[in-house]
DNA sequence: ATAGTTATCTGACTTAGGTCAGATAAAATT
DNA sequence: AATTTTATCTGACCTAAGTCAGATAACTAT
């Protein structure tokens, strides 16, 4: 019916005209945008002046002014980087703080009144991750952590909670052989995340063995990431660490109730061998030379 | 991990510095933003100057200068509306409508760069879809139309496309009891569309009989629309119609492997009933006095 | 040491965008 | 018929935002 770039369009359409009232939080305060959004960049964590301005796209001229009329009001401090005088880094005082705990009480307030009209917001939630994840693709960034880490954990289990789901009689991970955390963790193995501006967005874990090989664990994508080719960028950045820890071989398992999964080890360079544990899990089994 | 405020607020950054750029086609031939707006609002369809105002949120003043700016270009030609000589309409000129065609053109270049950099944008449009389509909720529109239109056709393409994926051995119209357009258009009955900025969200049949009866047929929503009430709505509204052409007793057939329609009429009023036709598909049966 | 580059600041200037008070004419209400 | 309301227009005015040219000081490269 609508080709695609009408289809995006129409999004487009709709988000300007709903969500574009977000921006309208900036205002409310008594402050010009141009000075309130440079609260708000300083606030964020922005404290390069340099870096404000490249974000908000500002005339340095402008900016000037700008930080002048916000250290006037007493919110901000302006201070010459250490390492290079020419540059200035601008950091909130306590009552810069204040003022900008507003602005995001204010954005808050707005998100939630804009969510309130939604009985079971949690489908438009899922799609609304999904747009921000593909929008936001180039900012994905692979982090190494501890899989106790409140982002890892969370991977973990989403992870379990649709193997639960996919798999005939559920899963129980006390029957699996779940890997010890240590052994996901430099120098024996590790643990990656994937991050899109505050969410998880998938994980995979190297488990560290003394038989000869090390084993690929706990590839995870979320559904707001699928078909973007982050199982592959996740599994290439695992193959490299395990290549710099002088592992010479990965073995893995999987289910053949993931046809997803056998597919990708399948075409990504993986071979399919005999059983090699006793997990009553899984029903493939592949190793790949490194 | 992100509770549902900021996953919003997740969602609405992202898009506001990728989609916002969109706004910014807006700019590129020379002409302020708010002149622009304006021909891009009567280009749309609203030619009543006070539409334009209020969807712009514009002062009187203004939007005078800002029509006054557009006339002086030859872009638009501004006259008194015959039915209420206080009210004006502005229409664009040829050279109004090119200008307005090259707006058209620039939005959709945007548009295009943004959905190049996705190699399969089938699951983010759909995300898209169903985002845009919770937002404007609130402008849903339900059309009644010929069931040869073609948003008529569209939904029952989806529909029948649903079926033949969710039915055990498929799906094919020829062998059920495909009805005759003309059954579905007054005065032996009806077809609705649901609207939503271009998109069909929904339909639903009105199948006149000679049997004492009348039927529903075709309910279906759009994947973009569950959860959000439109078999409701679309069902209320198709019960009034069938009042009006004075038909008290409807009847439907529906299939168990479509458990939450088989629940939607179940909690709807419907009472079940034995089988009341010789289609192959149908397992159950539904009549509703009116 | 010299020349060039970079980050910021300052002052002068322009424009878009928006507000306000009143004017005008048509329509709606009493 | 008189009054009120509605839709638009006009002129005066203001501010945010942005541009530009040059100044200053610090850093980098030759």
């Amino acid at each position: 019916m609508l080709d695609d770039i009408s289809r995006f369009r129409r999004f487009s359409r709709a988000v300007t005209s709903e969500v574009g009232a977000l921006d309208t939080s900036f205002l409310g305060r008594g402050r010009p945008l141009g000075a309130a959004r440079v609260l708000n960049a300083i606030g964020h964590g922005r404290t390069d002046v340099a870096a404000v301005r490249a974000y908000l796209g500002l005339d340095s001229g402008l900016m000037s002014r700008l930080l002048r009329g916000l250290e006037d009001e007493k919110l901000i401090k302006v201070t010459t980087d250490p390492d290079d005088a020419r540059k200035r880094r601008a950091t909130l005082t306590a009552r810069g703080q204040k003022e900008f705990q507003a602005y995001e009480h204010l954005s808050d307030g707005r998100a939630q009144d804009l969510l309130v009209k939604y009985p079971h917001p949690e489908t438009l939630l899922e799609a609304m991750d999904l747009v921000a994840s593909a929008l936001g693709r180039e900012k994905w960034i692979l982090e190494e952590c501890d899989p106790r880490d409140p982002a890892a954990r969370y991977c973990l289990e989403e992870y379990y909670g649709e193997l639960n789901r996919r798999f005939d009689g559920g899963f129980d991970v006390s029957l699996s052989c779940d890997p010890d955390a240590t052994d996901m963790i430099r120098p024996r193995g590790c643990f990656l995340v994937a991050m899109s501006d505050g969410l998880p967005l998938g994980c995979v874990g190297l488990k560290g063995t003394d038989k000869g090989y090390a084993e690929i664990k706990r590839l995870w994508v979320s559904p707001a990431a699928r078909g973007m080719g982050l199982a592959r960028r996740l599994m290439a950045e695992v193959e490299d660490i395990a290549r710099d820890l002088n592992i010479d071989l990965l073995r893995l398992d999987t289910n053949s109730a993931l046809p997803e999964a056998v597919r990708f080890y399948q075409t990504g360079g993986w071979t399919e061998i005999d059983r090699f544990n006793d997990d009553p899990y899984p029903d493939f089994f592949f190793e790949k030379a490194l």
